[in-house]
RNA sequence: GCGGGUAUAGCUCAGUCGGUUAGAGCACCUGGUUGUGGUCCAGGGGGUCGUCGGUUCGAAUCCGUCUACUCGCCCCA
């Protein structure tokens, strides 16, 4: 242990941030359910291989980023995403049976890179997978769901919805080909990003903000040029089914995704509150990942969200529930609290009881606690077989019988 | 991996030109109130001034180093 410093790009989630954490994962657990995705989990590691050959080796993810390590003889990885290891499992379990499958996951990811703001090594996404499904149909719905989650967050105002197509595997070769014979005299003048760019990623150099490169850019072929007529009527079908549900999206030419295995539809919400780190919730088509992966041919389609980013733009997180405090004084008191609390919570009602201290310390920690009511037992009021119930917000006091406790609070809701 | 900024109490931050015992607000603890919190008053605890080294009679302050955070690039959720 090098210090009591969590390691670089770590952090600790505290009772508030994950409360914050666990607002954007109930809500996608809701919408997922309304879209018919289930909830499922794979290892938070894997076989390299399920991400160096998915990925692309090429990649920054695979060639820079991944938390590798040999156990055994095994070279494992820490998963950087979610889509390979769900992919591997539908093979893994035969579940080429079960098209469409639909699944949703959530957990932690780990990339070694450099940690900014929403950016850490390790964060967590959500996500979903709809597999099967060669038609539009599925771009539409799982473009749907994204919008109603990030609706159900509050960040319809905060967020646009960029896409873009990368078209079937023939038209993205043929445009390729048409962008490198066009850069190709233009190599000297690229950036030196844009130089490697161009020999392991051509179409990310349409991405640069390179104001040289820019200016190159500007007169490319464009990649609606390229795209052969099913793939074009695929992205006019994309297109209409989110204008029938009235969802807002501009159409970025430029989108490209880093990773090797997209195709067709590809998309990103951004938002311009995180700074460098914009994006938000992205995804797209990738057909032929699960044949590449070795299994029997079957499309797909995606998308990821970053728990941290979401949780940043979120407000308006609910707040904790607010437990009765239960305030006992003296030894019979003591005696009687421990099962009355047992009762109220088995009610379903949440308890909060100091573990010691005079009444005033215990007044203190239930307003700290933000209790609701306290209830006093004291020998005046076991006299009386009666607890003296006090509401924290109003101070009023009203005696009530003690078998008919458990049935008040419950009344207050 | 590359470039810039920052680091003082649990939190947010002051700290003059390098000067002797490092401060405030919030939070925490105790008392004012033997059975009444949230307001108020009085008092209290809490610091290797991020690390290691250098300059100096003297360093929170100047210089170097490492670490972490942060902003941008690359890339990505």
């Amino acid at each position: 242990m090098a210090s009591l410093q969590p390691v670089r790009g770590t952090h600790d989630l505290l009772p508030d941030d994950m409360r914050r954490h666990q607002t954007v994962v109930d809500r996608i657990r809701r919408c997922a359910a309304l879209y018919g995705f289930e909830e499922m989990a794979t290892p938070i590691f894997e076989f390299t291989e399920v991400f160096s050959r998915t990925l692309g080796e090429t990649s920054d993810v695979v060639s820079k980023e991944m938390y590798t390590f040999e156990r055994s003889g095994d070279h494992i990885t820490l998963r950087p995403e979610g889509t390979a290891g769900i992919c591997r499992a539908f093979i893994s379990n035969g579940l080429a049976q079960q098209v469409p499958f639909k699944a949703f996951y959530q957990g932690p990811m780990f990339r070694y890179e450099r940690p900014q703001k929403g950016r850490q090594r390790q964060f967590h996404q959500v996500g979903v997978e709809l597999l099967g499904i060669e038609s539009p149909q599925a771009d539409i719905e799982v473009l749907a769901l994204a919008a109603q989650f990030l609706d159900t967050l509050g960040l319809q105002g905060q967020v646009t919805l960029e896409i873009n197509t990368l078209g079937d595997s023939a038209s993205r070769t043929a445009y390729r080909d048409a962008l490198v014979a066009y850069l190709m005299p233009f190599h000297d003048q690229l950036s030196e990003d844009s130089k490697t760019r161009l020999e392991k990623n051509p179409l990310r150099i349409l991405d640069s903000k390179d104001e040289g490169d820019r200016k190159i850019i500007a007169n490319a072929p464009v990649f609606s040029d390229s795209l052969n007529d099913a793939s074009l009527a695929f992205f006019e079908a994309v297109k209409q089914g989110l204008d029938a549900l009235g969802i807002a999206y501009t159409v970025n030419p430029r989108l490209v995704r880093g990773l090797d295995y997209y195709c067709h539809t590809a998309f990103e919400f951004t938002t311009t509150a995180l700074g460098a780190q914009g994006t938000v919730l992205a995804g797209g088509r990738y057909d032929g990942l699960i044949q590449s992966m070795g299994g029997t041919p079957t499309p797909g389609i995606g998308w990821a969200a970053g728990v941290e980013r979401l949780a940043m733009l979120v407000d308006g997180v609910p707040d904790k529930a607010r437990p009765i405090a239960l305030i006992p004084m003296g030894d019979a008191a003591e005696a009687l609290a421990l099962p009355l609390a047992n009762q109220l919570r088995r009610a379903g009602l949440p308890v909060d009881m100091a573990y010691g201290g005079a009444m005033k310390k215990r007044m203190k920690r239930a307003n700290t606690v933000n209790a609701r009511v306290a209830v006093i037992l004291g020998d005046d009021e076991l006299a009386r077989n009666e607890a003296t119930v006090r509401d924290l917000d109003s101070g009023e006091q009203s005696a009530v019988a003690l078998d008919g406790l458990v049935q008040a609070l419950t009344a207050l809701g």
